[in-house]
RNA sequence: GUGGGUGUAGCUCAGCUGGUCAGAGUGCCGGGUUGUGGCCCCGGAGGUCGAGGGUUCGAACCCCUUCACUCACCCCA
């Protein structure tokens, strides 16, 4: 038979990671609920023009990385590519801006892209997402973005670097993508054929070409903080200023952009050395726009999402077994197996983690398993244990062996492990 | 979608210009102790050398095709 495998992209969190990913997440949580954010769980799939409309049409993940695919009644229906649009959605299906004023969400769980995969980047990846409605004041963004560093830092990552930016508002982008055209249009014959294309499409996205003329040409571009307007200007004025009143260090990334469309006024993203490549952890920014483009009321937010794999990939490597086991009980013989059988599976439901074998192999063979469970203790009994009607509870640390009376045992194991 | 690299035991890999080339380490199972783990010693199981085709007396090795993985571009978390 052939073997069936996962498909390109799709990888299977192993437990040795799935543990650890278990340890990032309740940090996450436990940082976000200091913060004063709820958790909200959203489907992985929704409609199709749900994601066209918030992402934009022309950016890359609409034009060539969804998984969309018609639903049996022919709807469209996408695999979230991103978590932001849904949380949206619900934060207006449910009024939620009725309830309160200000609303603070999170949300983890997979996004689907179909990329190439390669380094830290894969065609299911797990975010967490951030999403913060109903403020536009600048201390929102120092906020949110303060968080992000603190939840990253408590997770273990350190040299990371905060870059921010700001990508203007609907009175003054437009100025400053007016001025790229121009200011692009003067040079084109300098740029790839993409960048020539995205003169048209979405001028902004020229900033990120790595080809080296694309990046020589735009190095004299205009850049953005040039164009902001007053009131852009004064809000990411005191964003850093808030920034700095946390003493959290940032650098000024000018030449920023975003690759959604949504984006408005401050973007940040926090880069690392570790992932080669692919080396955002996290990214996110302010979207006024959004919510009532979405269909909700006029509703200011921001957000970020961090990747789950890419920051786990920036831990050091845990080489040693976390997976441990409170009691291995060795049993010899038929009689003692059933005994052993019946008190292994009560020593569980009392909570306490226990191993046995089956196969009634010989005692060696038995402690070397209790030894590769990583076990605390071993109990020891066959015939002879039997007939003197105690049994041996060894400990595997110090190799000390203790009697205990087959009466009772039950209690008196759980007594002794539960009171080490 | 485009380019480079790599596919040999569960894992990490060696295998020179085609001629004992089916190997090592590790892991697994067993034994050394008729009832005691880690260290040590000994033994064993496990691979149609990614798949298909071709060249040759002979292919893990050369050629073609294909698939997968991987890194990078694009883009993003």
């Amino acid at each position: 038979m052939e073997k069936i495998t996962a498909i390109r992209g799709f990888k299977d969190i192993l437990p040795r990671d799935a543990s650890v990913f278990r340890e990032v997440e309740s940090i996450a949580r436990q940082v976000f609920t200091s913060f004063g954010f709820k958790e909200i769980r959203v489907p992985i799939i929704e409609k199709t023009e749900l994601f066209k409309r918030s992402i934009g049409e022309t950016t890359d993940i609409v034009e060539k990385e969804m998984y969309t695919f018609a639903d049996r009644d022919n709807e469209n229906i996408t695999l979230r590519p991103e978590a932001t649009a849904s949380v949206i959605r619900a934060y207006i299906e449910h009024n939620m801006s009725a309830a309160e004023q200000i609303t603070k969400l999170f949300t983890i769980g997979p996004m689907f892209r179909r990329e190439r995969p390669q380094k830290g980047r894969f065609r299911q990846f797990n975010q967490i997402d951030v999403e913060l409605f109903g403020d536009d004041k600048p201390q929102s963004d120092a906020e949110v973005i303060f968080m992000l560093m603190h939840f990253l830092i408590s997770a273990g990552l350190n040299s990371l670097q905060l870059e921010i930016n700001s990508l203007g508002c609907n009175s003054c982008r437009p100025l400053f993508s007016k001025a790229i055209v121009d200011f692009l249009k003067g040079s084109e014959k300098n740029l790839c054929p993409d960048c020539q294309r995205r003169i048209h499409t979405n001028p902004l996205r020229v900033f990120d070409c790595k080809v080296e003329t694309c990046a020589a040409t735009i190095a004299q571009a205009p850049v953005i903080l040039d164009f902001l307007c007053d009131n852009c200007k004064d809000h990411f004025g005191q964003v850093k200023s808030f920034l700095n009143d946390l003493e959290m260090p940032f650098v000024i990334n000018a030449r920023m952009v975003r690759g959604l469309d949504y984006y408005t006024k401050t973007a940040f993203e926090v880069k690392t050395n570790a992932l080669g490549a692919q080396n955002a952890v996290a990214g996110g920014g302010r979207y006024n726009g959004l919510v009532s483009f979405l269909g909700g009321p006029e509703v200011p937010g921001i957000g970020f999402a961090v990747g789950f794999e890419r920051l786990v990939a920036c831990l050091p490597e845990d080489e040693n077994n976390n997976f441990k086991t409170d009691l291995f009980i060795a049993a010899l013989g038929a009689k003692a197996q059933k005994i052993a059988f019946g008190l292994t599976n009560r020593l569980r439901v009392a909570g306490i983690s226990a191993e046995m074998d089956y196969a009634d192999k010989s005692l060696k063979a038995q402690m070397k398993r209790a030894d590769k469970l990583n076990s605390s203790f071993a109990l020891i009994f066959g015939d002879k244990e039997i007939e003197e009607k105690q049994v041996l509870l060894r400990n595997m640390q110090t190799k000390n062996q203790q009697t205990v009376p087959l009466d009772g045992l039950l209690e008196s194991i759980i007594k002794i492990i539960k009171e080490r």
